[in-house]
DNA sequence: TAATAATGTTAACAGCGTAAACATAGTATA
DNA sequence: TATACTATGTTTACGCTGTTAACATTATTA
């Protein structure tokens, strides 16, 4: 038994993504993230400064696989028309939200002021970037201004659709045909078509 | 000094919300809220089960104010087209969001399970229904699959776009013309016309 | 009036984030 | 190689938290 770990932060912060995702990051405890690791209560606090700020790297970590999955979901090869990478990206980005559910809710979580963590706030402008690029050639030519808006609008849209499918709301007026998921991942290509 | 408070219930409960939109419901612990009610720490076990359930009345009457303000929107009297009336919806929705975003948080957080608390749920759909009612009319004879089509898609906006403005992201693609609130709203008419 | 229900208090528990003081191991310098 | 320094671990302790159990007081009902 060793007394120096070796390889403890990077220990820690995987675990508290695998934590954060099965148990939600307001049911994940420092403590429980330490005992995990074999390692007293305390050690974490030789790698980060409070719960905080390890939080904030799962969010990175969180927001940049969502990035890795825009950009490879644009780069599959037999995707031509900016049309089909921009559904497809819509898509990559929908199935995260929904597949890591409770990351994404840490990655949108008030409670890190991303303002904080430079490198959090870097990894997530990192994500937008990838539907600015997507959208400029879409519409090629577009005005800054435009451009702006068409971002505002598809990427509230998508994070309001991954929110949508949390809250309890029947999103389909009424009648009972299946869960929310279902119904968006079937017909979301049309549904953004609609939108462009 | 009377042994009974005789109004207790409604006072934690008001108490809760203001210092839930104070502070967030994350900074918000039960104690504080029977200190400031002068009253024992454990009193409001009395009148909640738990601090969940206060938390869910509190999202409950946020979602009552939301139905309200929806309400009033499209009730003003110089209103008279559907158009405009969905218009004047959507910015309450998000005037909403804006202005209570920390509420506006607890309502959306995952921490309240809505199928726990029928009433909770039930305010959160009465917010929806207000939505689609409005889309019935403006596309009146549309079938019920399109419109709740209409729905996901307008909710899944206003929803991302009031989630957007806390994201510190720069939703202007670069360029530093000022927060997201301002332009959102400025540019909220037009911006959702072109959804229609 | 007496029993019961409602609503309050006090005391205690385990779990939490975090700080301070201390211990050990690895690394750089003389 | 010996020594100082730094990095990284442990132990202990603090105050705060949600919650439970046992008890006290008041209001209501039979």
């Amino acid at each position: 038994m060793k007394y120096h770990h070796g390889n403890l932060k990077e220990e820690l912060i995987s675990s508290a993504c695998i934590i954060c995702e099965a148990n939600g990051h307001d049911h994940m405890s420092l403590r429980s993230i330490a005992k995990e690791a074999n390692v007293s209560q305390t050690a974490p606090y030789r790698h980060f400064e409070t719960k905080e700020s390890l939080l904030a790297e799962v969010s990175k970590r969180g927001f940049e696989e969502l990035t890795d999955r825009m950009k490879l979901a644009i780069s599959k090869g037999n995707i031509k028309s900016a049309n089909d990478k921009f559904l497809e990206m819509g898509l990559a980005y929908l199935e995260f939200g929904l597949e890591k559910r409770k990351t994404y809710d840490l990655m949108h979580s008030p409670i890190i002021d991303k303002v904080q963590f430079p490198e959090l706030l870097n990894a997530a402008q990192g994500a937008f970037d990838e539907l600015v690029q997507i959208l400029k050639e879409l519409y090629p030519g577009i005005s800054e201004d435009a451009l702006g808006k068409k971002c505002i609008k598809f990427w509230a849209m998508m994070h309001g659709l991954v929110g949508l499918l949390d809250m309890k709301i029947d999103p389909d007026v009424g009648s009972n045909a299946g869960d929310a998921m279902s119904i968006v991942k079937e017909d979301f290509r049309s549904f953004l078509v609609e939108s462009l």
